[in-house]
DNA sequence: TTGAGTCTGTCAATTATTGGACAGTCTTAT
DNA sequence: ATAAGACTGTCCAATAATTGACAGACTCAA
């Protein structure tokens, strides 16, 4: 899922079940824009008057700490929307989002997003069941952070980042900093190296610039566990 | 707000703005139940039929890990709804949930959750509401607990455990065991005693047993700094 | 092709946190 | 009144994680 057209974005998430004469509607309120890497597109505290859904390229969700260290809450790819929270409880925006490479999105106004809600009140239960999905990540998060060591949620991220691979090739590579991981976990890049390269002489994984690949899936499963909040 | 009743309760959260024509009729769709302390309302994993409105008591939600180590996500207080979540999406209970003192609960069976919102569909907009706030506060736990140092995270705990007090007393105290706040930031007990103890000397904090009281309010502020996710 | 910038592995020193242990204090129920 | 159980402060040894530093490998753009 590298490139998402309007239509199939529109069908995502809440407005799944939007019924078409509202649609149309809903489309032509929506508007493309185009990012550059490392175009911030909203920080926390700014005021939410549009929510995003990904039609290529990539954006990373981040917090700040006022130390300077900062963590990635949530990397973001084709097919997802974001930025709905603000517009469904008119409070700031909780994070910022950054684009990580030249990136397409829909931009969806706060006007055309609550006209649809007016129009047809049922997609308010499927923003309540997308906020759910949500929630049970976070405390996922929350959890894991707090409770289990950080070879086992480094285990854990790994996966998670391969994932989202649709095809199975022998070999799954990813592209992906070490830094990076380490700030999606919120631990010094030190440790995430450390503990990577023990895999790596283990022949669990393969690293290389920039890069991994997981050998023994089986392996780093049984070192992730088992599911914390259930999904 | 140690007691609620039940036309307060149905007045709070998701429901406030239902309709007086549906109302009546999901009042009488509840139900009273009794727990006595230490009494587990459902468990992480079970089927979720049925969300609860706290009259009376305490209950906490909690996580256990394979480890043997337990979390607790949050303290739950006369007034407040919760459970909804496996309402919402259908999926398993995310959590826990102890009584901590004999406590009084209003059971909402999933029934009469859905058939009011299907009486009246903007209520969606207000669970949804309801959900983001509890994702705010998701939030601000993952990133507390993953970029703050400990002192901090405990000052903010210790403001948040006092903060749902409604008079402001010269001092206020609170009943609670450090093993609890401990288990809230899911540390150690030592580590929260130490701190504690610390500030105790310093003049920040009167101790005793199974309680505690914030001697300068301002002094904790300014350990605990600033917001994090906004609200 | 060269240089700037990024990424990685590694090390040593330091700090933070855990977990076990224990004595003393407090509370509650019998 | 007493015993059982919970809570607290403290100490120590062991472990985990951070920070700063640096050299070598890699990438990309001028």
């Amino acid at each position: 899922m590298s490139v998402v057209s309007h239509e199939q974005l529109l069908n995502l998430s809440f407005f799944a079940n939007l019924a078409p004469e509202f649609r149309a509607q809903l489309k032509d309120a929506c508007s493309e824009v185009q990012l550059d890497t490392g175009h911030v597109l909203h920080r926390r505290g700014d005021e939410g008057s549009a929510c995003f859904g990904i039609i290529s390229g990539q954006l990373k969700a981040f917090a700040h700490e006022s130390t300077g260290k900062e963590m990635t809450l949530a990397v973001l790819n084709p097919g997802s929307w974001f930025g709905e929270i603000s517009l469904v409880d008119n409070l700031p925006r909780t994070h910022g989002t950054i684009a990580t490479q030249p990136t397409v999105i829909l931009k969806m106004p706060k006007a055309a997003f609550d006209l649809a809600i007016s129009q047809q009140p049922s997609i308010a239960m499927d923003v309540s069941r997308h906020l759910c999905q949500r929630l049970r990540l976070a405390f996922t998060a929350v959890e894991e952070s707090v409770l289990l060591p950080l070879p086992q949620r480094l285990a854990k991220k790994l996966l998670y980042i391969l994932a989202p691979q649709d095809n199975q090739q022998a070999k799954i590579f990813t592209q992906i900093s070490q830094q990076e991981i380490a700030q999606m976990l919120g631990v010094s890049r030190q440790s995430v190296s450390k503990q990577l390269t023990q895999w790596a002489k283990d022949g669990i994984l393969e690293l290389s610039y920039n890069s991994f690949a997981i050998l023994d899936v089986v392996r780093i499963q049984a070192l992730a566990g088992e599911e914390t909040v259930p999904r």
